[in-house]
DNA sequence: AATGAATGAGGATTCATTCAT
DNA sequence: GATGAATGAATCCTCATTCAT
């Protein structure tokens, strides 16, 4: 009995159980059978559906890009002023769908593979510019010309936290990384006041 | 041609070839023959003098983390007071043999390898801690009680800056990482004149 | 051909190929690849059913096992009489089936493989237990209390005469070795009639 | 400083750590280096006296035999007329230097390496055919014609009750043995008062 | 006499991928 | 659409053996 319009679904139960798989292992040595296994489905579909073991990283790679985009936007939309929208970027990187366990080790691993594989650098530099240019777009107003070296600032500490967080043993607190950057953000704030440069 | 005394030198240069190795490849994904072709000498013998795979890896990350480590010694012992510390220390991390291409991918992969090996583990949680405890001990006289605060801020920018280096395609550029944690240094400086807290 | 169901086929192919294989080399210095090779598939595959090299002895070994253990109750079936009965174990272990050169090359090496790997230890003692308390079983009625000691006797035989046409190097003859056998019952019984203790 | 006359002293030490060593594991899968270590040397040295692994397990096996053969002499020796003679070689067969859990092992794996190699099987069937012509040298003035007979059916038992203790968990018991096999001695002269062959 | 150094050959095992059904 | 069957290629690792010192 062939089903009509599983792919869609296979392909989402995929990109999940990568996600899953890898935040268990660690790293991307993971066998495309054990997400297949995981995804309830055989290995040869999945090859079916992605056409290779990289294509699904890469689908993986996607949608966590993807959602994490998604939050951004929906913080953007509800902030107000500059101020807002740019602590609403901030926030969205440590949402508890972003910041857990397996997805900050998706994030690791994505960052390796890229160093090796040009789509995924690719991708990569899209979500890197994109958070770079939301983040001068709103600082402008509030930091002016220094706008792009804050920018830098933010971004290096959202991604060096992360990072941290990959390692330690405890469930990621998105509160306090918030709480680091934001403090980071204000003291940029403050030295604007002080010695402006428009 | 001395035929005797060779394992010091053999494991140097299989701990180089390996840095050397991974920069290339990006990943972990290196064979123990690549690895043992660029030290010039068999698989067989890599194998002999550090009986695995995972053990040259090791060699490899406790090597870079020697290396950063004697770094920081030479640059505190030539830094006078608590500031000039802090920023040695600082800078140690962005030296031209630290912040090498080769060495950030290592570091990148050793993350990695340390969310699945427990030694890798242990090793960078020595270096973690070490970094933490130098930054919070030449921080207390600068930030009074904010010091493991701002530890923990300068620790997590200067991850960042690494990782995002990992991925650019220019040449690392250690001064503008250099530039962009001391920055964050001093405003946590200023912040700590205009509102105290011993 | 189908393209179903191969399973149990390919086990048994391997199952088969690892005997004959084992009689050829006389040891269990045997590569999965030319197991696999004369079953006909390649050795990933042997691999694939079987997970190893130890499981595919193991099964190898089970099923000889299974073979004689299926021929001992055949012949005991038959026979009438503990006597009959007694005589009928023996000649079991001497049928043309059991009694080849290659089998009895497995069987040497299974002892030998016992006594490094615990899942074979067990299997042969149970066949050992097994074949033991059939003797004992039969052998009370002939000769009472002497029953234990004669049948380790009679086993005894049977293993060394095994195990002394392992290195012959006509073909085995079964027949000897059971009028061997059964000579040695006979004067079991014959001292029996002389010395009965019930 | 090159010692002189070592070559005897480093060829027993390497013949006694193969016996060990294979006990140990119980198999042939001993590599050069573990019976050099134990026997207090390099792997090259064992090399140079022997020139190869096959070579060492050989010295061993003659070692071996060599012992037992020097125990059937003694206890000959010491024995007076057939009957005595005959169990004495009986006996010397399961003497505690001989009836040794390792040396059983060794034993085993004899006969396992007889069947691939050529200068085993040739060692192997000298010991056979000494031991067999001596049984029916003292057997013929006891049993007349069964000599032949008796003299292969007493070989058997012995071997089939080393291979049986192989496998025992506990320490080989020699007088049980021993005392298996002249009952069964004793069973056949009686056979032969009843009805002498001459 | 003795050994550390060194390697080639080989083997178990894994896995992405393909294919026939 | 879905999968069991099947394999080639790769990789880690071991080990007997040789050689220079």
């Amino acid at each position: 009995m062939p089903k009509l319009g599983m792919e869609p679904i296979r392909r989402e139960a995929l990109v999940k159980a990568t996600i899953t798989e890898i935040g268990r292992a660690g790293s991307l040595d993971v066998t495309v059978s054990q997400i297949a296994r995981r995804a309830g489905m055989s290995a040869a579909l999945a090859h079916h559906y992605f056409g290779g073991k990289t294509q699904i990283f890469l689908a993986a790679m996607r949608h966590t890009l993807g959602v994490y985009g998604a939050e951004v936007r929906g913080a953007l939309a509800m902030a107000q002023g500059p101020r807002a929208r740019t602590e609403a970027i901030v926030r969205a990187g440590f949402t508890s769908s972003n910041f857990r366990r397996d997805v900050v080790a998706a994030w690791l691993n994505f960052y390796v593979l890229a160093q090796s594989d040009d789509q995924a650098r690719r991708l990569l530099s899209v979500y890197q510019r994109r958070l770079h240019s939301n983040l001068v777009f709103n600082l402008r107003p509030l930091v002016g010309s220094r706008a792009n070296e804050v920018a830098v600032r933010i971004a290096g500490l959202i991604d060096g936290l992360y990072l941290r967080e990959a390692l330690g043993r405890d469930i990621p607190s998105g509160d306090a990384a918030t709480g680091q950057v934001l403090t980071a953000l204000e003291q940029d704030l403050k030295q604007t006041e002080r010695d402006p440069r428009p």
